[in-house]
DNA sequence: GACACAGTTCGGCGTGCGCCGACGCGTCGG
DNA sequence: CCGACGCGTCGGCGCACGCCGAACTGTGTC
Protein backbone atom coordinates (compact mmCIF):
# COMPACT_ATOMS: atom_id res chain seq x y z
CA UNK A 1 0.00 0.00 0.00
CA UNK A 2 2.05 2.98 1.49
CA UNK A 3 4.91 0.70 0.07
CA UNK A 4 4.56 1.78 -3.77
CA UNK A 5 3.91 5.32 -2.94
CA UNK A 6 7.79 5.62 -2.23
CA UNK A 7 8.68 3.86 -4.79
CA UNK A 8 6.55 6.12 -6.96
CA UNK A 9 7.81 8.93 -5.66
CA UNK A 10 11.49 7.80 -6.08
CA UNK A 11 10.84 7.08 -9.61
CA UNK A 12 10.40 10.87 -10.52
CA UNK A 13 13.86 11.42 -9.54
CA UNK A 14 14.87 8.32 -10.78
CA UNK A 15 15.41 9.63 -14.46
CA UNK A 16 18.73 11.35 -15.52
CA UNK A 17 15.98 13.66 -17.86
CA UNK A 18 13.96 14.56 -14.90
CA UNK A 19 17.00 14.51 -12.18
CA UNK A 20 18.84 17.46 -14.30
CA UNK A 21 15.38 19.24 -14.73
CA UNK A 22 15.45 19.63 -10.94
CA UNK A 23 19.03 20.30 -10.08
CA UNK A 24 18.24 23.16 -12.94
CA UNK A 25 15.50 24.36 -10.98
CA UNK A 26 17.37 24.18 -7.81
CA UNK A 27 17.94 27.90 -8.32
CA UNK A 28 14.80 29.20 -7.28
CA UNK A 29 14.03 30.75 -10.72
CA UNK A 30 10.76 29.59 -13.00
CA UNK A 31 12.40 27.69 -16.07
CA UNK A 32 10.38 27.38 -19.26
CA UNK A 33 9.51 23.97 -20.50
CA UNK A 34 11.91 25.02 -23.86
CA UNK A 35 14.60 26.00 -21.19
CA UNK A 36 14.05 22.63 -19.45
CA UNK A 37 14.51 20.38 -22.62
CA UNK A 38 17.73 22.12 -23.67
CA UNK A 39 18.92 21.38 -20.09
CA UNK A 40 18.41 18.17 -20.26
CA UNK A 41 19.47 17.52 -23.75
CA UNK A 42 16.18 15.90 -24.75
CA UNK A 43 13.02 16.99 -27.16
CA UNK A 44 10.64 19.43 -26.22
CA UNK A 45 8.37 17.03 -26.61
CA UNK A 46 10.16 14.81 -23.64
CA UNK A 47 10.32 17.31 -21.87
CA UNK A 48 6.70 18.53 -21.56
CA UNK A 49 6.09 14.66 -20.94
CA UNK A 50 8.48 15.16 -17.78
CA UNK A 51 7.28 18.31 -16.48
CA UNK A 52 3.52 16.03 -16.41
CA UNK A 53 4.78 13.50 -14.70
CA UNK A 54 7.05 15.74 -12.17
CA UNK A 55 3.61 18.05 -11.34
CA UNK A 56 1.59 14.98 -10.87
CA UNK A 57 4.27 14.17 -8.15
CA UNK A 58 4.30 17.60 -6.69
CA UNK A 59 7.67 18.38 -7.17
CA UNK A 60 6.97 21.47 -9.51
CA UNK A 61 4.52 24.18 -9.76
CA UNK A 62 3.58 25.47 -13.25
CA UNK A 63 1.70 28.64 -15.13
CA UNK A 64 1.01 29.11 -18.36
CA UNK A 65 1.86 33.03 -19.24
CA UNK A 66 1.45 33.52 -23.01
CA UNK A 67 2.50 30.73 -25.20
CA UNK A 68 5.01 29.73 -22.71
CA UNK A 69 4.56 27.69 -19.47
CA UNK A 70 6.78 28.48 -16.53
CA UNK A 71 7.86 26.02 -14.06
CA UNK A 72 8.96 26.54 -10.65
CA UNK A 73 9.72 24.06 -7.54
CA UNK A 74 6.81 23.90 -5.47
CA UNK A 75 7.86 24.07 -2.49
CA UNK A 76 11.23 24.62 -0.56
CA UNK A 77 10.77 21.65 1.26
CA UNK A 78 11.03 19.34 -2.10
CA UNK A 79 14.02 21.80 -2.86
CA UNK A 80 15.45 20.56 0.59
CA UNK A 81 14.75 16.99 -0.15
CA UNK A 82 16.38 16.58 -3.65
CA UNK A 83 19.31 18.97 -1.75
CA UNK A 84 19.42 15.71 0.87
CA UNK A 85 19.25 13.33 -1.84
CA UNK A 86 22.17 14.71 -4.45
CA UNK A 87 23.95 15.10 -1.28
CA UNK A 88 23.88 11.56 -0.26
CA UNK A 89 24.68 10.96 -4.07
CA UNK A 90 27.66 13.75 -3.86
CA UNK A 91 29.63 11.89 -1.12
CA UNK A 92 30.20 8.74 -2.42
CA UNK A 93 32.47 9.79 -5.61
CA UNK A 94 35.13 12.13 -4.67
CA UNK A 95 35.22 12.53 -8.07
CA UNK A 96 37.06 15.62 -10.04
CA UNK A 97 34.93 17.81 -9.66
CA UNK A 98 36.66 21.03 -9.14
CA UNK A 99 38.08 21.17 -12.26
CA UNK A 100 36.05 23.31 -14.69
CA UNK A 101 35.92 27.02 -14.52
CA UNK A 102 32.49 26.67 -14.30
CA UNK A 103 32.38 24.94 -11.24
CA UNK A 104 34.74 26.46 -10.24
CA UNK A 105 32.68 29.90 -10.14
CA UNK A 106 29.51 27.70 -8.20
CA UNK A 107 32.17 26.65 -5.46
CA UNK A 108 33.08 30.65 -5.06
CA UNK A 109 29.08 31.53 -4.46
CA UNK A 110 25.67 30.05 -5.90
CA UNK A 111 22.70 29.50 -4.55
CA UNK A 112 20.85 26.82 -3.00
CA UNK A 113 17.11 27.19 -3.89
CA UNK A 114 16.66 30.58 -2.08
CA UNK A 115 20.08 31.36 -0.07
CA UNK A 116 23.17 31.54 -0.24
CA UNK A 117 25.78 28.70 -0.71
CA UNK A 118 29.64 27.66 -1.66
CA UNK A 119 32.50 29.08 -0.03
CA UNK A 120 30.80 33.02 0.58
CA UNK A 121 27.87 30.42 1.90
CA UNK A 122 30.25 28.90 4.18
CA UNK A 123 31.69 32.41 5.50
CA UNK A 124 28.41 33.77 5.91
CA UNK A 125 27.75 31.37 8.60
CA UNK A 126 31.07 31.70 10.32
CA UNK A 127 30.79 35.00 10.22
CA UNK A 128 27.42 35.55 11.84
CA UNK A 129 28.08 32.93 14.59
CA UNK A 130 31.64 35.42 15.67
CA UNK A 131 30.14 37.98 15.38
CA UNK A 132 27.69 36.64 18.19
CA UNK A 133 24.56 37.53 15.27
CA UNK A 134 23.65 33.57 15.82
CA UNK A 135 23.74 31.36 18.59
CA UNK A 136 24.79 27.28 18.02
CA UNK A 137 23.56 25.72 21.15
CA UNK A 138 22.45 22.81 20.59
CA UNK A 139 20.32 24.45 17.37
CA UNK A 140 21.03 27.23 15.85
CA UNK A 141 18.98 31.27 17.21
CA UNK A 142 19.13 34.48 15.73
CA UNK A 143 20.42 36.31 18.77
CA UNK A 144 19.16 39.87 19.82
CA UNK A 145 22.05 41.62 18.59
CA UNK A 146 21.44 39.47 14.89
CA UNK A 147 18.00 41.14 14.45
CA UNK A 148 19.31 44.40 15.39
CA UNK A 149 21.99 44.21 12.44
CA UNK A 150 19.81 42.50 10.03
CA UNK A 151 17.20 45.52 10.61
CA UNK A 152 19.65 47.83 9.90
CA UNK A 153 20.54 46.06 6.46
CA UNK A 154 17.09 46.27 5.48
CA UNK A 155 16.79 42.28 6.11
CA UNK A 156 13.02 41.70 7.22
CA UNK A 157 12.97 38.78 9.65
CA UNK A 158 9.86 36.51 8.91
CA UNK A 159 7.62 35.76 11.42
CA UNK A 160 4.57 33.81 12.45
CA UNK A 161 5.96 31.28 9.41
CA UNK A 162 6.29 27.54 10.10
CA UNK A 163 9.47 27.49 8.31
CA UNK A 164 12.57 27.40 10.63
CA UNK A 165 14.43 30.70 11.09
CA UNK A 166 17.84 28.78 10.72
CA UNK A 167 18.72 25.32 9.81
CA UNK A 168 22.32 24.18 8.41
CA UNK A 169 22.58 22.90 5.09
CA UNK A 170 25.47 20.50 4.30
CA UNK A 171 27.43 22.22 1.83
CA UNK A 172 27.65 20.41 -1.81
CA UNK A 173 31.21 21.95 -2.59
CA UNK A 174 33.04 22.67 0.68
CA UNK A 175 31.68 19.53 3.13
CA UNK A 176 30.96 22.38 5.45
CA UNK A 177 27.73 23.60 6.63
CA UNK A 178 25.98 26.74 5.64
CA UNK A 179 22.55 28.08 6.70
CA UNK A 180 19.32 27.65 5.21
CA UNK A 181 15.82 28.69 6.35
CA UNK A 182 13.98 31.70 6.82
CA UNK A 183 17.03 34.13 7.29
CA UNK A 184 19.37 33.41 5.36
CA UNK A 185 16.32 33.43 2.27
CA UNK A 186 15.30 37.08 3.18
CA UNK A 187 19.23 37.85 3.55
CA UNK A 188 19.64 36.64 -0.57
CA UNK A 189 16.49 38.49 -1.60
CA UNK A 190 17.62 41.87 0.11
CA UNK A 191 21.46 41.47 -1.42
CA UNK A 192 19.67 40.80 -4.70
CA UNK A 193 17.00 43.57 -4.04
CA UNK A 194 19.93 46.10 -2.95
CA UNK A 195 22.57 45.18 -5.42
CA UNK A 196 24.63 43.63 -3.41
CA UNK A 197 24.67 40.77 -5.51
CA UNK A 198 23.86 39.30 -9.15
CA UNK A 199 22.03 35.85 -9.51
CA UNK A 200 24.22 34.30 -12.60
CA UNK A 201 23.73 31.86 -15.00
CA UNK A 202 22.71 28.53 -13.48
CA UNK A 203 23.02 28.72 -9.88
CA UNK A 204 25.82 31.24 -9.69
CA UNK A 205 26.41 34.20 -7.90
CA UNK A 206 28.43 37.54 -8.68
CA UNK A 207 29.51 40.00 -5.85
CA UNK A 208 29.16 43.40 -6.32
CA UNK A 209 31.32 46.29 -4.89
CA UNK A 210 28.52 47.35 -3.56
CA UNK A 211 28.56 43.96 -1.40
CA UNK A 212 31.30 45.24 0.31
CA UNK A 213 30.26 47.24 3.24
CA UNK A 214 26.56 45.13 4.39
CA UNK A 215 28.41 41.95 4.05
CA UNK A 216 31.34 43.15 6.56
CA UNK A 217 28.77 43.89 8.77
CA UNK A 218 27.46 40.36 8.39
CA UNK A 219 31.42 39.04 9.25
CA UNK A 220 32.45 38.33 5.82
CA UNK A 221 35.57 39.71 4.88
CA UNK A 222 34.95 39.69 0.99
CA UNK A 223 38.46 41.07 -0.01
CA UNK A 224 40.00 37.28 2.19
CA UNK A 225 39.00 35.42 -1.20
CA UNK A 226 39.43 37.68 -4.04
CA UNK B 1 27.97 14.36 -14.49
CA UNK B 2 26.57 14.62 -10.84
CA UNK B 3 23.35 15.15 -12.63
CA UNK B 4 23.37 11.45 -13.49
CA UNK B 5 24.29 10.57 -9.91
CA UNK B 6 21.03 11.97 -8.18
CA UNK B 7 18.97 9.98 -10.84
CA UNK B 8 20.80 6.22 -10.22
CA UNK B 9 20.67 7.42 -5.99
CA UNK B 10 17.12 7.86 -6.73
CA UNK B 11 16.68 5.05 -8.90
CA UNK B 12 17.91 2.68 -6.50
CA UNK B 13 14.62 3.49 -4.67
CA UNK B 14 12.16 3.59 -7.23
CA UNK B 15 11.83 -0.14 -7.58
CA UNK B 16 8.91 -1.05 -5.16
CA UNK B 17 10.66 -4.19 -3.59
CA UNK B 18 13.30 -2.35 -2.62
CA UNK B 19 11.18 0.78 -1.43
CA UNK B 20 9.45 -2.05 0.80
CA UNK B 21 12.77 -3.28 1.91
CA UNK B 22 13.81 0.26 3.08
CA UNK B 23 10.66 1.06 4.78
CA UNK B 24 10.96 -2.50 6.82
CA UNK B 25 14.34 -1.30 7.77
CA UNK B 26 13.08 1.93 9.19
CA UNK B 27 12.73 -0.25 12.30
CA UNK B 28 15.96 0.25 13.05
CA UNK B 29 16.53 -3.57 13.70
CA UNK B 30 19.14 -5.65 11.40
CA UNK B 31 17.11 -8.05 9.21
CA UNK B 32 18.34 -10.94 7.21
CA UNK B 33 17.64 -11.45 3.41
CA UNK B 34 14.93 -14.20 3.94
CA UNK B 35 13.15 -12.11 5.95
CA UNK B 36 13.22 -8.82 3.32
CA UNK B 37 12.40 -10.96 0.34
CA UNK B 38 9.29 -12.28 2.32
CA UNK B 39 8.77 -9.12 3.54
CA UNK B 40 9.17 -7.34 -0.17
CA UNK B 41 7.17 -10.42 -1.69
CA UNK B 42 9.96 -11.63 -4.29
CA UNK B 43 11.99 -14.41 -4.33
CA UNK B 44 15.38 -15.53 -1.99
CA UNK B 45 17.63 -14.43 -5.35
CA UNK B 46 15.47 -11.57 -6.22
CA UNK B 47 16.23 -9.83 -2.50
CA UNK B 48 19.31 -11.00 -2.73
CA UNK B 49 20.16 -8.92 -6.23
CA UNK B 50 18.27 -5.85 -4.39
CA UNK B 51 20.60 -5.89 -1.22
CA UNK B 52 23.61 -5.72 -3.25
CA UNK B 53 22.49 -2.87 -4.99
CA UNK B 54 21.31 -1.28 -1.60
CA UNK B 55 24.53 -1.34 -0.34
CA UNK B 56 26.46 -0.42 -3.62
CA UNK B 57 24.63 2.66 -3.32
CA UNK B 58 25.38 3.03 0.35
CA UNK B 59 21.74 2.59 1.56
CA UNK B 60 22.44 -0.60 3.69
CA UNK B 61 25.40 -2.40 5.32
CA UNK B 62 25.70 -5.73 5.77
CA UNK B 63 27.00 -8.34 7.84
CA UNK B 64 27.54 -11.88 7.37
CA UNK B 65 27.10 -14.01 10.47
CA UNK B 66 26.98 -17.98 9.96
CA UNK B 67 24.84 -18.49 6.99
CA UNK B 68 22.66 -15.69 7.64
CA UNK B 69 23.50 -12.04 5.69
CA UNK B 70 21.94 -9.16 8.61
CA UNK B 71 21.26 -6.10 6.59
CA UNK B 72 20.16 -2.68 8.33
CA UNK B 73 20.41 1.09 7.32
CA UNK B 74 24.02 2.67 6.91
CA UNK B 75 23.51 5.98 8.79
CA UNK B 76 20.60 7.60 10.43
CA UNK B 77 20.89 10.33 7.61
CA UNK B 78 20.00 7.41 5.34
CA UNK B 79 16.65 6.98 7.62
CA UNK B 80 15.93 10.56 7.65
CA UNK B 81 16.11 10.69 4.00
CA UNK B 82 14.05 7.79 3.23
CA UNK B 83 11.71 9.24 6.01
CA UNK B 84 11.47 12.24 4.13
CA UNK B 85 10.82 11.19 1.29
CA UNK B 86 7.94 8.69 2.15
CA UNK B 87 6.56 11.73 3.92
CA UNK B 88 6.46 13.67 0.14
CA UNK B 89 4.58 10.66 -0.87
CA UNK B 90 2.61 10.16 1.74
CA UNK B 91 0.78 13.24 2.15
CA UNK B 92 -1.00 13.52 -1.18
CA UNK B 93 -3.13 10.49 -1.03
CA UNK B 94 -5.41 11.36 2.23
CA UNK B 95 -6.53 7.65 1.46
CA UNK B 96 -8.31 5.60 4.38
CA UNK B 97 -5.07 4.58 6.12
CA UNK B 98 -6.87 4.61 9.76
CA UNK B 99 -8.91 1.52 8.69
CA UNK B 100 -6.73 -1.63 9.36
CA UNK B 101 -5.76 -3.05 13.03
CA UNK B 102 -2.38 -3.51 12.32
CA UNK B 103 -2.05 0.72 10.93
CA UNK B 104 -3.87 1.86 14.16
CA UNK B 105 -1.53 -0.14 16.26
CA UNK B 106 1.10 2.29 14.08
CA UNK B 107 -0.38 5.08 14.80
CA UNK B 108 0.09 4.56 18.51
CA UNK B 109 3.19 3.85 19.25
CA UNK B 110 5.83 3.09 16.45
CA UNK B 111 9.55 3.60 15.77
CA UNK B 112 11.02 5.78 13.56
CA UNK B 113 14.15 4.57 12.52
CA UNK B 114 15.62 4.96 15.94
CA UNK B 115 13.04 7.09 17.93
CA UNK B 116 9.63 6.47 19.17
CA UNK B 117 6.90 8.07 16.56
CA UNK B 118 3.11 8.05 16.71
CA UNK B 119 0.66 9.14 19.25
CA UNK B 120 3.11 8.27 22.04
CA UNK B 121 6.22 10.20 19.95
CA UNK B 122 4.14 13.50 19.54
CA UNK B 123 2.98 12.85 23.53
CA UNK B 124 6.38 12.82 24.45
CA UNK B 125 7.50 16.08 22.29
CA UNK B 126 4.80 17.82 24.26
CA UNK B 127 5.57 16.75 27.47
CA UNK B 128 9.11 17.71 27.53
CA UNK B 129 8.23 20.98 26.07
CA UNK B 130 5.74 21.45 29.00
CA UNK B 131 7.37 20.35 31.76
CA UNK B 132 10.51 22.39 30.35
CA UNK B 133 13.28 19.79 29.66
CA UNK B 134 13.06 21.38 26.68
CA UNK B 135 13.09 25.00 25.12
CA UNK B 136 11.77 25.67 21.55
CA UNK B 137 13.03 29.53 21.03
CA UNK B 138 13.81 29.21 17.26
CA UNK B 139 15.31 25.43 17.63
CA UNK B 140 15.46 22.94 20.02
CA UNK B 141 17.15 22.67 23.34
CA UNK B 142 17.58 20.01 26.09
CA UNK B 143 17.50 22.60 29.25
CA UNK B 144 19.81 21.77 32.72
CA UNK B 145 16.70 20.44 33.94
CA UNK B 146 15.92 18.21 30.87
CA UNK B 147 19.09 16.84 31.47
CA UNK B 148 18.70 16.30 35.15
CA UNK B 149 15.74 14.44 34.55
CA UNK B 150 17.00 11.97 31.54
CA UNK B 151 19.87 11.39 34.40
CA UNK B 152 17.64 9.96 36.96
CA UNK B 153 16.32 7.77 34.14
CA UNK B 154 19.37 6.46 33.32
CA UNK B 155 19.17 8.46 29.57
CA UNK B 156 22.55 8.83 28.27
CA UNK B 157 23.28 12.27 26.82
CA UNK B 158 25.47 11.76 24.05
CA UNK B 159 28.17 14.23 24.01
CA UNK B 160 30.47 15.32 20.75
CA UNK B 161 28.74 13.77 18.45
CA UNK B 162 28.06 15.47 15.21
CA UNK B 163 24.22 14.34 15.08
CA UNK B 164 21.76 17.33 16.74
CA UNK B 165 20.56 16.46 19.72
CA UNK B 166 17.33 17.35 19.03
CA UNK B 167 15.48 17.47 15.95
CA UNK B 168 11.80 18.19 14.62
CA UNK B 169 10.27 15.15 12.52
CA UNK B 170 6.94 15.67 10.58
CA UNK B 171 4.99 12.74 11.98
CA UNK B 172 3.62 10.39 9.50
CA UNK B 173 0.05 9.87 10.79
CA UNK B 174 -0.06 12.44 13.24
CA UNK B 175 0.66 15.24 11.11
CA UNK B 176 1.97 16.56 14.28
CA UNK B 177 5.87 16.94 15.30
CA UNK B 178 7.51 14.22 17.46
CA UNK B 179 11.13 15.01 18.56
CA UNK B 180 14.30 12.97 16.48
CA UNK B 181 17.62 12.87 17.06
CA UNK B 182 20.27 11.80 19.51
CA UNK B 183 18.88 12.61 22.62
CA UNK B 184 15.10 10.71 21.37
CA UNK B 185 17.81 7.79 20.18
CA UNK B 186 18.81 7.43 23.35
CA UNK B 187 15.74 7.55 25.21
CA UNK B 188 14.31 4.43 23.15
CA UNK B 189 17.22 2.71 23.59
CA UNK B 190 16.77 2.88 27.20
CA UNK B 191 13.30 2.56 27.27
CA UNK B 192 13.93 -1.25 25.64
CA UNK B 193 16.64 -1.94 28.12
CA UNK B 194 15.00 -0.99 31.04
CA UNK B 195 11.65 -3.49 29.87
CA UNK B 196 9.45 0.02 29.57
CA UNK B 197 8.59 -0.60 25.83
CA UNK B 198 9.15 -3.48 23.71
CA UNK B 199 9.70 -3.83 20.15
CA UNK B 200 6.54 -5.22 17.76
CA UNK B 201 6.57 -6.75 14.77
CA UNK B 202 7.29 -3.84 12.17
CA UNK B 203 7.59 -0.66 13.27
CA UNK B 204 5.15 -1.40 16.05
CA UNK B 205 6.20 -0.76 19.85
CA UNK B 206 4.10 -2.16 22.88
CA UNK B 207 4.24 -0.20 25.71
CA UNK B 208 4.43 -2.35 29.00
CA UNK B 209 3.02 -1.16 32.74
CA UNK B 210 6.25 -0.51 33.93
CA UNK B 211 6.29 2.42 31.37
CA UNK B 212 3.90 4.47 33.86
CA UNK B 213 6.44 5.99 36.51
CA UNK B 214 9.31 6.96 33.67
CA UNK B 215 7.00 7.93 31.03
CA UNK B 216 5.32 10.47 34.14
CA UNK B 217 8.42 11.94 34.54
CA UNK B 218 9.17 12.45 30.63
CA UNK B 219 5.18 14.52 30.85
CA UNK B 220 3.76 11.98 29.20
CA UNK B 221 0.71 10.80 31.35
CA UNK B 222 -0.19 6.80 29.44
CA UNK B 223 -3.95 6.22 31.09
CA UNK B 224 -4.82 9.73 28.83
CA UNK B 225 -4.48 7.39 26.51
CA UNK B 226 -5.65 3.77 26.76
C1' DG C 1 29.42 -37.81 6.17
C1' DA C 2 24.60 -36.87 4.79
C1' DC C 3 21.13 -33.61 4.86
C1' DA C 4 18.84 -29.12 5.39
C1' DC C 5 18.99 -24.42 4.78
C1' DA C 6 20.55 -19.31 3.85
C1' DG C 7 22.50 -16.83 0.44
C1' DT C 8 24.60 -15.81 -4.21
C1' DT C 9 25.21 -16.14 -9.23
C1' DC C 10 23.57 -16.81 -13.81
C1' DG C 11 20.59 -17.22 -18.03
C1' DG C 12 16.41 -16.13 -20.05
C1' DC C 13 11.81 -14.15 -20.21
C1' DG C 14 8.51 -10.30 -20.25
C1' DT C 15 7.37 -5.54 -19.95
C1' DG C 16 7.50 -0.87 -18.60
C1' DC C 17 9.08 3.50 -20.04
C1' DG C 18 12.10 7.05 -22.03
C1' DC C 19 12.89 8.63 -26.52
C1' DC C 20 11.68 10.83 -30.91
C1' DG C 21 9.01 12.74 -34.96
C1' DA C 22 4.69 14.16 -36.61
C1' DC C 23 0.65 16.62 -35.89
C1' DG C 24 -2.66 19.95 -33.72
C1' DC C 25 -3.54 24.04 -30.85
C1' DG C 26 -2.91 28.63 -29.01
C1' DT C 27 -0.13 32.95 -28.84
C1' DC C 28 2.78 36.60 -30.59
C1' DG C 29 4.85 39.47 -34.40
C1' DG C 30 5.10 41.54 -39.01
C1' DC D 1 -3.94 37.41 -41.95
C1' DC D 2 -0.16 34.48 -42.18
C1' DG D 3 4.16 32.61 -40.56
C1' DA D 4 7.02 31.60 -36.46
C1' DC D 5 7.22 29.68 -32.17
C1' DG D 6 6.24 27.27 -27.63
C1' DC D 7 3.77 23.64 -25.92
C1' DG D 8 0.93 19.21 -25.50
C1' DT D 9 -0.59 14.58 -27.43
C1' DC D 10 -0.06 10.32 -29.85
C1' DG D 11 2.07 6.15 -32.02
C1' DG D 12 5.91 3.30 -32.42
C1' DC D 13 10.65 1.91 -31.47
C1' DG D 14 14.24 -0.08 -28.50
C1' DC D 15 16.53 -0.80 -24.33
C1' DA D 16 16.94 -1.53 -19.51
C1' DC D 17 15.73 -4.04 -15.62
C1' DG D 18 12.93 -6.70 -12.33
C1' DC D 19 11.51 -11.33 -12.01
C1' DC D 20 12.08 -16.37 -11.47
C1' DG D 21 14.15 -21.17 -11.38
C1' DA D 22 18.23 -23.82 -11.44
C1' DA D 23 22.68 -24.65 -10.00
C1' DC D 24 26.50 -23.75 -6.67
C1' DT D 25 28.82 -22.32 -2.18
C1' DG D 26 29.17 -22.22 2.54
C1' DT D 27 27.28 -23.09 7.13
C1' DG D 28 24.91 -25.32 10.77
C1' DT D 29 22.57 -30.10 12.36
C1' DC D 30 21.82 -35.05 13.12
Amino acid sequence: METIALAEVAAVLADPSRAAMCLALLDGRAWTVGELARAAGVAASTASEHVSRLRDAGFVASVKQGRHNYVRIADPRVAELIEHLAQHAGHRPVSGLRSSLRVRKLEYARTCYDHLAGTVGVALRDGMLRTGMVDSGDGLALTGHGRDVLGELGVEVPAGTRRPLLRDCLDWTERREHLAGAVPASVLSRAVAAGWVSRDEHRAVRILPAAREPFGRLGVELSEFS
